[in-house]
DNA sequence: ATTGAAATCTCCAGCGT
DNA sequence: ACGCTGGAGATTTCAAT
């Protein structure tokens, strides 16, 4: 379990993976060597996952967003299809999901043609039995913001960057 | 335009947000000032959108995770509808997509109770005219690995953490 | 967890392409 | 513009308590 200092803590963090510990601790009350501490536990217990770099898709050649459902031929060649996908730096994410697909896909591509190359690579496999393509426009809210803690109080919440 | 050594460097806070300066200027043939300059430049661009934190949704009280579609009843109830998403923490993304609904979004909770009281707040805003949820059951690839560049050769890319 | 100290890192000059 | 070297100050990280 974590308990309140580890969740502030974390929330720093998520907010600016840069942080420096002095100031982890004092947001928890602790000295920087033992927020320190907190992070290298928190990281030995899987709970701190790595620290990652946002940036722009479309400045790294991925500025296209789509999500592909699929369905697969059945069991047997399932495996063989994830692990494919696995290997795709275009799939960012694959969930089984609940309803009528086995399958939904994030997927980063430069383009449509990237778009298109991805779905004939799904299709080699001969796991692929349909598949449905969404692309998004446009998105309103993007992983600005890694899940935060649930009922959180405002004032444990790390300073607002106002630009 | 980003040239090979931004990339490099991208591919390392990718992997790593806390590797030293030093570390990649040596990747990408800089001295760790200069590294510190691309950096910099790169986030005053916008390329770098930031540095975050990773977290075990389970462990942060989000252990299930969700896309909801939907629709809403015109333009006009829009506006609002995106700013009540914006501000709920619960929903990590939300996307304007094609197809037959307005808006697909990814949403943790702690539970399904917590999924039900989302879809309540959704409601609430009198924007929504009908939603489709899927839950997902497990995800074989997620978050871990943050769109890499395309065709990035393995030399260039920062070493495996191997366990 | 804390303090203190050493090792390491960031980040600014100053200067040269 | 973009890079390098050097160094002061901040930061991480390891003891010892």
């Amino acid at each position: 379990m974590l308990d309140d200092a580890d969740r502030k803590i974390i929330a720093r963090l998520q907010a600016d993976a840069r942080t420096p510990m002095a100031e982890l601790g004092q947001a928890a009350g602790l000295s920087a060597s033992a927020a320190h501490d907190r992070v290298r536990r928190l990281t030995e217990r899987g709970v701190i996952r790595g620290m990652t770099l946002r940036a722009d898709p479309a400045a790294i050649g991925r500025g296209v967003l789509g999500f592909v459902f699929v369905a697969l031929g059945g069991p047997a060649v399932e495996a063989a299809f994830v692990e494919t996908l696995r290997a795709d730096p275009a799939v960012l994410e694959c969930h089984h999901v609940t309803g009528d697909w086995s399958y939904l896909l994030k997927v980063r591509v430069a383009d449509i043609a990237g778009l298109e190359a991805l779905l004939g690579r799904l299709k080699a496999t001969g796991a692929l039995v349909r598949s449905h393509s969404m692309i998004a426009l446009s998105s309103p809210k993007d992983d600005g913001a890694p899940s935060p803690f649930p009922d959180m109080p405002l004032s444990d919440l790390p300073p607002e960057v106002t630009p």
